[in-house]
DNA sequence: ACATTCTAGTCATATAGAGGACTAGAGATA
DNA sequence: TATCTCTAGTCCTCTATATGACTAGAATGT
């Protein structure tokens, strides 16, 4: 919890609105939360949640259900260009890159391959990936001291390879959405890079226009 | 243009800061725009070049072309009960439907069918549809005097029918994107209810995660 | 004719302060 | 014990005013 306005004000040694502005920008930014009569408050980072909005599955009844995550792979390997470039590495660096299922009630929904750049995410490196837990960004908060703060995504059809549908339980060519992920913390550097598929015929996504 | 700060904040009797607080909002809404030095104006209605946002087309050099657009059909007909109960219309009511072909460079790209309010779209029902602009939103504003102030977009994957298909020079059964769209005027009025249909592989869309 | 300067009008940002509204816990009461 | 009331702390909204910054057109000078 932050101090109250009027304290922030004065110790800063600006007006009340003025102030009140400034964590107006911050609560537009997601960087902290305000209850009126309560305090204002650092707010946690993104849920994970938000990136299952995507889609909508089979268990419509319990729809908060977080789903179980599975870590199938990880290899460490030199940054590809794009990579390199985005999350300012040399390209003769280090990257961890995982293969990840997501599944709800056993069934597997969710592919996922992550890229995470290395020095920065060390500490996961080295834990063994079956205790990881099912939300990959309040973990990367507890180990790593990273907050994922926003993500830019760009949504398209394809179709799954012959490796990729039979980790989904799905036929080869099945049409299926892909999601490519660029994550941010708080100071604008990419953080990571993930590459989602999942059946099309259980995609939804809603959009308000302006 | 709008009256100035002062001159409204003294009009309706209330302090500077509170009128400004009023606007703001009416901005974020998108019913004004302000311009620092020059005044605070009415906006205009959504941008049409707003549905098209959606897709990315072949021609990835000229990126602002406006798309051709050609109405295949009109109908009257009774509107459905989900019409009917958008438009606040009796199942007795009429509707004018249409569908139009939305074409780059002479190719066709986007199949859509337009369920639009009949008393309140009278001037278009007794137009020639051949002397209709490529962009809606701009002739609803010029013809009925209908702003669309904002929508509500549903977005999935689905497969062309064979009459979908040949209208788009595609197989049947092709894979296609389907945006469910509700368009609204400034008082949250649903004016237009849209399907739009396209070739789910040159289909795009960029999201920003909070 | 052209460029520069001035000026009135506008929005943007800030100050200082008053009262209202919500929350949570402490204390009083039945 | 359980319920109610009070109270301190918080954010929310508003008033009233002052100054800065931007724009566009008028006045001026070359």
């Amino acid at each position: 919890m932050l101090p109250a306005e009027t304290a922030l004000a004065s110790s800063y040694g600006v007006a009340l609105g003025t102030l009140r502005q400034a964590l107006a920008l911050l609560v537009e930014d997601g960087i902290v939360r305000r209850e009126h009569g309560k305090g204002t408050f650092v707010s946690r980072g993104l849920e994970s949640a938000s990136m299952m909005r995507f889609f909508r599955f089979q268990s419509d009844s319990s729809d908060a259900a977080v789903p179980q995550s599975q870590i199938l792979q990880r290899r460490f390997r030199h940054p590809s260009l794009a990579e390199a470039k985005a999350f300012a590495l040399e390209t003769s660096g280090q990257v961890m890159q995982l293969e990840r299922l997501r599944s709800i009630e056993g069934n597997p929904c969710l592919l996922e391959t992550i890229v995470l750049p290395l020095p920065m995410f060390g500490a996961l490196a080295d834990s063994n990936t079956a205790d990881w837990d099912d939300l990959l960004y309040p973990m990367y908060q507890k180990r790593c001291g990273l907050v994922v703060q926003h993500a830019q995504d760009e949504l398209r059809f394809s179709q799954l390879s012959a490796r990729q549908a039979s980790r989904l339980h799905l036929a080869p060519a099945h049409p299926c959405v892909l999601v490519e992920r660029q994550a941010f913390d708080i100071a604008g550097r990419c953080v990571e890079r993930r590459t989602t598929r999942g059946d099309a015929y259980s995609f939804t996504y809603t959009a308000h226009v302006k």
